[in-house]
DNA sequence: GTCTATAGGCTGATAGAC
DNA sequence: GTCTATCAGCCTATAGAC
């Protein structure tokens, strides 16, 4: 072999990594293989080496990103609740994370496509998901866990679609306010 | 003319309301010219004198879907506030809303798509979304409708990247019961 | 493990016939 | 107003050299 070993790993490792912030940013259908490949310095033809179809791609930066976001959401969790939930609020319906699809979370991103993608995908997508719903759910319960995620995902997918800042920042900031007071008073 | 009076904003018509099925469900970006002049039993090259990109003709989608929604939301203005409330969330937040977005609302729809569009597109969403906010906030008031919107979109696009069904009817089913809660103590 | 070359098909948009 | 033909460029995926 006249590679490293690992070096395949590392590869695969970058292509996730560099990947799925392309595709958070332009979208996984518009995004093509050639161009993401570019992203780790490669040429396109290299890419079935690494994944067997562009779909493959998808359901394994699904699993990267989405881990990513439990990580990030439940960080933490011995916070006092409305400490840890004003704080968790803020940083994922702030204007910064509007602004950088790239480096947010995958799921205001990507559902959309994720709805129009083979059944392994959706099956990625559900299973963490779930795990993510379950870590929320033991702070402020099942219901309360599934709506704060669909809540905070279609405001920041509106916001981006905002032709204004000062738009996208008032539904943010709406959405902010009645998350806590609604959170807060019904646990 | 060869044509009837008439015949050019009749074919216009059709392609807004055929096209505007078939992006909601396969995706502007990924639903070429061609294909969506097939839907108006027309050739590719017929598309350009009706709009001058297609761009423009997400525009024109847009503006009209959105109009749809506004009227759907608010058809039963007259009902007292928790009928309204609760017919308006059990029609938007359903299974059947789920599985068909061809006949649904633009929102969970295309908004990933508007986010990654030219300014005059997010200028027609913002604009119409705003009109729909305002109408909702003259009964729940001005945060609670950007955040009742924005969980009702939220769970639409979240559910429809399930992969099995039961998942998707737990997400709506939540987020029907956290909103029918938080709004009406809220008031 | 990555390269180049290639296949076959799709894209958005234009020109000119009818 | 709609047609066909055409452009250059992109797509996913494969074959075979190195």
């Amino acid at each position: 072999m006249r590679y490293a070993a690992g070096h395949k790993e590392a590869t695969r490792a970058r292509l996730l990594s560099a990947g799925g912030a392309v595709i958070k940013k332009n979208g996984f259908a518009t995004t093509g293989v050639d161009s993401l490949m570019e992203t780790v310095g490669l040429t396109g033809g290299a890419f079935y080496s690494h994944f067997s179809s562009k779909s493959d791609l998808l359901e394994a930066i699904l699993a990267r990103e989405l881990n990513l976001t439990r990580e990030m959401l439940t960080s933490k969790q011995d916070l006092p609740l409305e400490q840890w939930l004003s704080e968790t609020l803020n940083r994922y319906l702030s204007f910064e994370h509007v602004k950088h699809p790239e480096t947010g979370c995958p799921i205001p991103a990507l559902s959309t496509e994720v709805a129009r993608s083979d059944k392994a995908v959706k099956r990625a997508y559900e299973a963490m998901l779930g795990e993510i719903k379950n870590r929320l759910a033991k702070r402020i319960g099942q219901d309360a866990a599934w709506a704060a995620i669909a809540q905070c995902v279609g405001a920041v997918v509106i916001a981006r679609a905002m032709a204004s800042d000062a738009s996208g920042k008032k539904v943010l900031a709406s959405s902010r306010n009645f998350l806590k007071k609604a959170l807060l008073k019904n646990k």
